[in-house]
DNA sequence: TTCATAATGGTAACGCGTTATCATGTGATC
DNA sequence: GATCACATGATAACGCGTTACCATTATGAA
């Protein structure tokens, strides 16, 4: 990837601007709102590039699809929407749990994801922006506190 | 499934006895122990009806394939070995998290992953020696805390 | 503007976890 | 033990996210 094409720029743009990870169709979806025929395997092609070139990085959640996302930001986690399926960074994080481990295991770092509804999904405000579900459904895996 | 075959009861004591979530090749090698002709067909079709029976679960963690261990724990999370892979229940919880959302987000409840070594790959004079430092080989998604 | 070639787009193919198929085996009932 | 429906095992097929292929397009340097 060495040149400069109209795709790759509405990549970059579309998943900066997003300010959350996005997966690969919904890196499709806007940026063809910037160059309409654009097509999937270069949206793949592109993100395999990206990572590699350290711009991006790719974000797993549990029974999800690799999404992908700015480097950069601080250490932090990830909230997904029952309602819509998106996903949002959580500039938080609840400090050193090191302590949850059984003895004798040495705990490096963690992943940590909460569930419930985003701004727009919340009862009182859900008519404001309505949102398209992904097809990607959910597995089960989370658990209440 | 309404006989009691031998093929079942190996699959059912061998995710029973690991207490530690399986992935069905794992299921299918430990059960293999008991049943040594099982067949991988037989382990799935099993998982899934010990599952819709309510006494497995789904177990998901970030970029990899469900697991399956015996229902019936408290609210608990996971840990997984960086060396071996294995994942090991966690019971223990850091609690509420609702206060890491952002404003206007419903948190209803949550998944957290530690990584690190397990006690089996954790070098044994790290657990002598408490002040041994680590080196936290970087995957996307995670971080250090 | 010309030109070499990197990048794109449509689509076939791939990888891999999972499921369907079906002949064979076996648990439960009589 | 005889019977038969259910379960098993080997393997083909499936689903789906991702990648390879290749003819075509267009970037960037000369």
């Amino acid at each position: 990837m060495e040149r400069n094409t109209r795709q790759r720029s509405a990549i970059r743009d579309a998943i900066a601007q997003a300010q959350r990870p996005l997966l690969p169709q919904e890196v499709l979806e806007a940026a063809r709102t910037e160059v309409p025929g654009l097509g999937i395997a270069t949206v793949y092609r592109n993100l395999k590039a990206l990572v590699e070139e350290g711009e991006l990085q790719a974000v797993n959640l549990p029974g999800e699809n690799p999404r992908f996302e700015v480097v950069g930001h601080r250490h932090h986690h990830h909230f997904q929407c029952r309602q819509c399926q998106r996903v949002f960074d959580v500039h938080a994080c609840p400090g050193d749990l090191s302590r949850l481990a059984p003895q004798g295991f040495t705990v490096e770092d963690h992943d940590l994801t909460l569930y419930g509804r985003c701004s727009d999904c919340t009862p009182s405000k859900a008519r404001l922006a309505p949102t398209e579900p992904t097809r990607a459904a959910r597995r089960s895996g989370a658990s209440a506190t």
